[in-house]
RNA sequence: GCGAGAGUGGCGGAACUGGCAGACGCGCUAGACUUAGGAUCUAGUGGGCAACCGUGGGGGUUCAACUCCCCCCUCUCGCACCA
């Protein structure tokens, strides 16, 4: 009698083994070619959600793969441990962030370790460490001899809630990313990073990354946002000030017609100094500025401005024109101020037409029909010039050239580039992060705090009200300290880092985890950098990969790693959605709540919503413990793997994991029935004695290894990998009914189908390994190759169409020549009898494929 | 508006450089076994009685188009008063 299929019991023996034996443990072997298979570390939330299982599983079966392929193969975990869900967590609950993010990291490993995947947790790090966050601060003192981190005051995104600053990636929709409440703004003194400098290398760097998805790369180089153009100096009527504005359209400066300044722009109180619109204009600056930003800066938001009672001069036509605080400029994207070009520029236009300013043609199109009579809105597409004296006739991307050279020989102007990229505010008014180490002195200032005094640890004693600003301020011990330089009393700083900083390198610590001297080794950095494989979700593509990017590169000009870029490959895995159920009158529901289409409480209809994003509120989570618990792990990856490719949305089905569990029944069956015969064979496989029966089993074994090989390498076509595998299960087990197959094929068989599953389901493949008598791992048995003498066929079926449609089939032997196809086609009866009294024009053939006769 | 991606059976999805559309799985139908269980096994399953018709719609290139070109529609994601 067979054992059952049990994978409760097998499961844990397995990972236990993989244990003992170290299989996963990454060893930096010069006589072998390395993989850094990496997935995205998580937030220590307490509990893993499907999104991570995917994340996860996809991970492995490549790092699998490259072992199994003779790589040395690095595969690290660990945790992204500082955030603010602690420290909400220790204001809601009164539990220490240190001990409710420990003891989450210990749940969602145990939790992780029941999928079976092969991470080396040798390397495991915490960013909440002391021996990590450390290093976050070395690497924020040497970015300050640099001057890449430094401080300013500045009007920066506030989050009310949070009671934190947030970074432009961080404010979604006007909306903080972590809790959504509204955006406000606020003028603080905050530390910075200046990733700008690097604006022009992240940006140009995106074409050398064939390895990234386009749509990441398009959102990375849409946020960087380089605009070419010019910027152009205005001199102000009656005195010596100059406004300096940035335009990327100088080929219309003819047709600058009036002047809008942001309302925050420094100019604006010098300009009304003094004149009867002072007041007015001061009211108006002050009523925008109040209002919310992300309002001011909304779509469809009425433009509104107030003349300053001031005028520019336009260099060109040295005509007047008056100079307006309009609310739609943005102190922060260029010089604070435009050029307005009514007819060139819809808001231009709008506000032109509003308050009754001067508009002026001088782009015509290339058919020469506009005039100012017939536009109804601005006519902002290429053209030629016109009203614009020596410029005149010349096309727009020429005079673009033409006046830039111009204005950069008067000396009123130059070429200039401009990025939507801001610097990277990093304070946060925070406990649970890594303290900036910083001190200021009443004598000294600012000063650094020595290497020799790193870690600035956190003060574990502190007060989470939930009230004001940052707990640290209240922590006497951590806040009074004496000056390094002068011994003096002093201050430390109290805001610590954005979260983001400690993931923008962690890649580099897995290197080398341990190193208690330097942030990572730059050796082992040599041996396992660049990452080879990184695969995480899509809500990373901007934030966390831009300012990883940021950092390699910093860290590359402090001379640490010779590397431009971390990832080689990026895979942004599909959410994992599920269809939602919504009682009329109970809102969302849990699938146990609804019988036979019904709410169980009120009996009224279930709406059957649409197929979203797994979320707790939506109530449309599956939970991966009981999922494990129910089937195992193997058929929890399995399913994750086959219901789509990787990059897609994956929709959860509940049926299609009990086909997953079906599979790997009827491999478990078909291995169990099997092993005696095969047990025990030795022989070898000779093609030429083998049966047609046997030709056509060993030919599917091999065509499978070429197919799920090939589908792996194809961007992890992990679906069609398992259909492969599907296909040779059903071979085997339909094929060999009623025919007797010689052991040695069907032993092929079934150890080849072990071998190419062992990546995905791990697990139940070293069970049946061991079931057929093998010693040691499936993991140590190289990739299989395939055997091109076995895919060849001496027959190939033949597609005959007539006039490019499927009309017949005939068999022909492989590598039949030209006319023999021909003539075989024509002379099958159907084919005959369809293109009977017809004239047959022209005879197509592709060589073992297909006939196409024309009529 | 700009940028990226997608649209194929009842459903998830296959079809790699143009060459048998619908692999594989789910669901469904019929049957078998059974201590009548949401288990397992076998067969069938795009539409149409049929000739034939079928990959969002319309044109084109080609002996041949899901695949290439042009136009349009729909959906998803990202960005958006960026000068």
């Amino acid at each position: 009698m067979e054992k059952k299929y049990t994978p409760k019991e097998m499961e844990p023996k397995w990972q236990g083994y993989w244990e003992n034996k170290k299989l996963f443990t990454a060893k930096e072997d010069p006589k072998k070619r390395k993989y850094y298979c990496l997935e995205m570390f998580p937030y220590p939330s307490g509990r893993i959600h499907m999104g991570h299982v995917r994340n996860y599983v996809i991970g492995d079966v490549i790092a699998r793969y490259k072992m199994m392929q003779g790589f040395s193969v690095i595969h690290p975990m660990g945790w992204d441990a500082f955030g603010m869900p602690a420290e909400n967590a220790a204001i809601e609950k009164g539990i220490h962030p240190a001990k409710w993010t420990y003891e989450n990291i210990a749940n969602m490993k145990a939790q992780i370790k029941k999928l079976g995947l092969s991470y080396d947790w040798n390397r495991e790090v915490a960013t909440c460490d002391e021996d990590y966050y450390k290093w976050n601060q070395w690497l924020f003192l040497k970015m300050y001899e640099k001057g890449i981190a430094y401080k300013k005051r500045s009007f920066v995104n506030w989050c009310p809630s949070c009671e934190t600053v947030l970074a432009n990636e961080q404010v979604e929709d006007g909306s903080c990313w972590r809790c959504s409440s509204i955006v406000g703004q606020k003028e603080l003194e905050q530390w910075f990073f200046k990733i700008t400098d690097y604006a022009e290398e992240l940006l140009s760097c995106t074409e050398k990354l064939p390895g990234w998805p386009e749509n990441v790369l398009a959102m990375q180089r849409n946020w960087i946002g380089r605009s070419t153009g010019a910027e152009i100096d205005f001199k102000i009527a009656g005195t010596n000030e100059k406004i300096t504005v940035f335009t990327t359209r100088q080929d219309t400066l003819f047709g600058a017609t009036f002047m809008s300044i942001a309302p925050e722009h420094p100019l604006v109180k010098k300009l009304i100094k003094g004149k009867k619109t002072e007041k007015e204009v001061m009211a108006f600056v002050e009523r925008i500025m109040h209002e919310d930003k992300i309002m001011r800066t909304a779509e469809g938001m009425e433009k509104e401005g107030i003349f300053t009672g001031a005028y520019a001069i336009n260099p060109m036509t040295k005509k007047e024109m008056p100079i307006w605080v309009a609310n739609f400029v943005l102190m922060e994207y260029g010089t604070g101020a435009v050029m307005a070009v009514p007819c060139h520029d819809t808001r231009d236009f709008a506000f032109a037409k509003k308050y009754n300013l001067p508009i002026q043609l001088v782009i015509q199109n290339p058919v020469g029909t506009l005039t100012l009579d017939n536009m109804k809105d601005a006519y902002v597409d290429e053209g030629y010039l016109i009203n614009s004296g020596e410029f005149n006739n010349l096309k727009t991307a020429e005079a673009k050239e033409r006046i830039a050279d111009y204005l950069e020989k008067e000396g009123m102007g130059k070429r200039s580039i401009n990025y939507r990229l801001r610097d990277w505010g990093i304070s946060r008014q925070r406990y649970w992060g890594t303290p900036i180490p910083i001190i200021y002195c009443d004598k000294c200032g600012t000063v650094t705090v020595p290497e020799k005094d790193l870690p600035v640890k956190l003060p574990k004693d502190v007060a989470f009200t939930g009230k004001g600003a940052s707990p640290l301020l209240d922590a006497k011990g951590f806040v009074d300290v004496k000056c390094p330089k002068c011994n003096g009393s002093a201050k430390r700083e109290t805001d610590t880092m954005d979260t983001f900083v400690d993931s923008s390198w962690y890649f580099l610590r897995y290197t080398s985890a341990k190193d208690d001297t330097r942030p990572f080794d730059p050796e082992k950095v040599k041996y396992w950098m660049p990452v080879d494989q990184y695969i995480g979700g899509i809500e990373h593509a901007v934030m966390h990969l831009l300012y990883s990017r940021f950092f390699t590169k910093v860290i590359r000009d402090l001379g640490l790693i010779k590397i431009d870029e971390p990832f080689t490959n990026l895979l942004t895995q599909g959410m994992v959605c599920k269809e939602t159920l919504r009682c009329p009158e109970h809102g969302w529901l849990f699938p146990e709540d609804v019988k036979d289409n019904r709410c169980a409480t009120c009996g009224k209809e279930v709406e059957r919503g649409r197929v979203e994003k797994m979320s707790k509120s939506k109530k449309n989570v599956v939970d991966p413990d009981k999922l494990i618990d129910n089937y195992g792990a193997d058929t929890v990856r399995l399913f994750s793997l086959f219901a789509a490719p990787p990059e897609k949305y994956l929709e959860w089905s509940d049926q299609g994991v009990d086909g997953a569990w079906r599979f790997l029944s009827r491999v478990w069956v078909l291995v169990q029935k099997n092993s005696d015969i095969i047990k025990d064979v030795k022989g070898k496989i000779e093609i030429s004695e083998l049966d047609s029966a046997e030709r056509g089993l060993y030919r599917k074994t091999h065509l499978t290894i070429k197919k799920v090989t090939e589908d792996i390498e194809r961007d992890f076509h992990f679906n069609t990998a398992i259909a492969a595998m599907m296909e040779l299960v059903n071979e085997i087990s339909g094929g060999s009914e009623g025919k007797v197959v010689q052991a040695e094929v069907l032993k092929a068989a079934l150890e080849t189908l072990i071998i190419l599953l062992s990546p995905f389901a791990p697990h139940i493949s070293e069970e049946l390994w061991s079931v057929l008598g093998n010693k040691g791992s499936v993991m140590d048995i190289p990739w299989p190759k395939y055997n091109e003498g076995a895919i060849k066929t001496e027959d190939v079926l033949i597609v005959i169409q007539i006039n490019g449609k499927l009309r017949g089939k005939i068999t022909l032997s492989a590598g039949a020549a030209e006319d023999e196809v021909k003539k075989g086609a024509l002379e099958d009866e159907r084919i005959k009898e369809l293109i009977a009294g017809k004239a047959i024009r022209k005879v197509i053939v592709v060589k073992d494929k297909l006939v196409n006769i024309v009529v």
